[in-house]
DNA sequence: GTATCTGTACTAACACACATAGTACAGTTT
DNA sequence: AAACTGTACTATGTGTGTTAGTACAGATAC
């Protein structure tokens, strides 16, 4: 369900916080429905506990999901999933077009790439 | 002459690296001008002389200064850097878009950014 | 030649964040 | 009652970044 890099700089519990937020945004878990408890979740993953209830606990703070203690945890509507990813997104554009652009990088140059990537997703 | 964010999840030296090479791409510095010696640099920046050390020898194992024993560090021309960076802005740019189209943000509206951004350089 | 700079190469120790291990308690479900 | 849920807390291990200190050889200036 989830795929982690152990090795990575980032920690377990942010890419956990990413991979949900993600899945929330794009429609894959539907408003409502149960994630995995922090428990079953750890032990699927191979990682302990606490470091779940640590993403799980972002994740509510940021209104990704929210927990209902002796119940579980669900995913919220995901209107605030895509807002704080296109949010994201559209800063990290901003970010590398301008590094781009100090590199001398020509405008049409970048706007050929977006044509690009964005014909290779719709065929 | 540098700026550091000592609190930064990324290490002094990959800061520094990252300062280095942009300055080396942009053209900030010439070809052959000697950087700081590691003693005298760490001592402005106050860190220790062995994270310096660190910075200055991911930057000769990626071509963008090279090191004399004796004489001192000196950038080389920029044209490993420049390429570096506008690699990685390249793929920044991708990783992107990739994110913004899928919230849903339309190929139009990425497109507008860019343009915004361009105009907004050059007055 | 001496002093002082340079890069380079070590070892030892400290600090911090991440992750683990274990325990405990209250609420929910069956 | 049993088995699940979230939550909270302490203690411990571990890896990385950083510091501290020392040492050596080459280059430069006096």
């Amino acid at each position: 369900m989830f795929t982690l890099d152990y090795k990575s700089r980032l920690p377990i519990y942010e890419q956990l916080y990413k991979s949900i937020t993600k899945m929330a945004a794009l429609g894959a878990v539907d408003k409502d429905e149960p994630l995995p408890s922090v428990r079953v979740l750890a032990q699927e993953l191979g990682v302990n506990p606490n470091t779940v209830q640590k993403a799980y606990q972002m994740l509510e703070r940021d209104g990704i999901i929210y927990s209902v203690p002796g119940k579980g945890s669900f995913v919220s509507g995901g209107e605030a999933a895509i807002l704080q990813q296109k949010e994201i997104a559209m800063k990290k554009l901003e970010e590398a077009v301008l590094a781009a652009a100090d590199c001398g990088v020509k405008a049409s140059e970048i706007l050929d790439t977006v044509h690009a990537i964005y014909n290779g997703r719709e065929e």
